[in-house]
DNA sequence: TGTACATTCTTGTATATACAAGCTTGTTGG
DNA sequence: CCAACAAGCTTGTATATACAAGAATGTACA
């Protein structure tokens, strides 16, 4: 407090990042080491400012994002302590798992079990407003975290409103990159529910059959109609979807 | 600026909210009303500012606030803009286990397997913002509809927060009917993921230990605190969370 | 013994100030 | 005409300071 003399008076970082932004990282790098385990009390305001010679205001907003987000918990008299952890973005975020994964510091990769044209049977014509037996993209993608597979999709695409090359190049990223650049979304539909993994899914994320796993299906909509109907299963225990909600 | 003089040098308000929320309140009036559209330019930091008597950071955190919870857009240079509205509802609807089962027109009922006040530990004194050990209610129900089993719910209240005799009650509707009437809620926490029932959840589900259910873990605050942390469990093939997302 | 009070932590609110940086607009000079 | 520059707005980062308020702990007094 009393050593901060001249040397800073404001001026935003020569490197690039915000001071407050480089406590955020160090506070996350510590919870994520294990150094710092959930209910863990953070260190205080005042010493984290000396620590990291700022001032208090400037370490308080990098506790108070954290608390924002989810990820510490403060309470007035007390302390701010690590929560819970909850390893998982909105609902609306899950649309891009490459850049979930991207976020979390891991690699990404994905599997491509199936990527054919085929003819809608009743419930995807039903879903994708098409006539029956007309022809579809349908594949099957594993999406795989640090080389862990965490995601299962299947999905059936309408070719009337999505370019067939962009199909064949789902690979590449995934295809809601693809189909959110394309087909910009107005309306998504989501239902949630657990089922037991069968022996594909089984298969697919190397669990066993019945593991209990988060079943999400989407319906995506453009303005021109349902661009595509997914079926996403996540393994129960490597997957949390948090949602968040003011009102 | 010039006219904050001596009144006012800092001080919490009289009232009780602090000014930064006054700010936000009367924000968030205008566009509900109508009066300030999507896209809509909203008064700069030293306007408002000016307008509140408050100094600039005051202001600023109102619109970064709002900013966080998706009701503003910020930009450098250019000003700060009415967000498009994301009316995302829906795991809000999930609440009312009661009253969505009457919806579907079946008849609804429940049985009590705990009801106690106890300690809360480590995970629960912090999930409520309390100290270890602290008293809590908890509760353990189980909700059926048409007398099948479609949700286990466990329960630990905050007692500083909610009257003995509403935790007494319970029975009488859902833990959430009271809750929501006595606290209003200001925001929910909300997680799903997919377990496999113990053997707690089993029995009281009927079902088989290690069937696929989904798990929804909700924290509920209000104005005051942290009221409840609840834990419900749902069968996998008896319940489907519907969610609706416009953007 | 035990309650009441003061101290000392903590986080929360609020202000005033400074400078950085992005964008628009107007002005000036080639 | 138009490119370059200078103002003048905006938001963004950072500091120093002040006081409020919640929670724990120790202490003194009845």
């Amino acid at each position: 407090m009393s050593s901060q003399l001249s040397t800073t008076t404001a001026t935003t970082d020569l490197g690039s990042q915000p001071r407050y932004a480089a406590i955020k990282a160090y506070i996350r790098a510590q919870i994520e080491s294990g150094e710092w385990p959930a209910h863990f009390r953070v260190p205080s305001e005042n010493q984290l400012a000396q620590d990291f010679n700022v001032s208090r205001m400037t370490a308080r907003r990098a506790l108070s994002e954290l608390t924002d987000e989810g990820v510490l918990i403060r309470s007035q008299g007390l302390g701010t302590f690590v929560a819970e952890p909850v390893p998982a973005g909105s609902l609306l975020e899950v649309r891009n798992i490459a850049d979930e994964v991207a976020a979390r510091g891991h690699s990404y990769s994905n599997r491509i079990l199936k990527l054919e044209q085929t003819e809608a049977n009743t419930e995807v014509a039903v879903a994708l407003g098409l006539a029956e037996g007309a022809a579809v993209y349908h594949s099957i993608i594993v999406h795989l975290d640090n080389d862990l597979p965490i995601q299962f999709e299947e999905r059936y695409t309408n070719p009337t409103l999505v370019p067939e090359y962009l199909h064949q190049n789902f690979h590449a990223a995934t295809p809601n990159e693809y189909l959110t650049r394309v087909a910009p979304l107005t309306e998504v539909d989501t239902t949630v529910e657990a089922i037991g993994a069968d022996e594909a899914v089984g298969t697919a994320l190397e669990i066993k059959q019945g593991t209990a796993c988060l079943q999400i299906w989407r319906r995506t909509k453009s303005s021109a109609g349902t661009v595509s109907f997914a079926r996403l299963v996540h393994p129960g225990n490597r997957y949390r979807l948090g949602a968040q909600l003011r009102f």
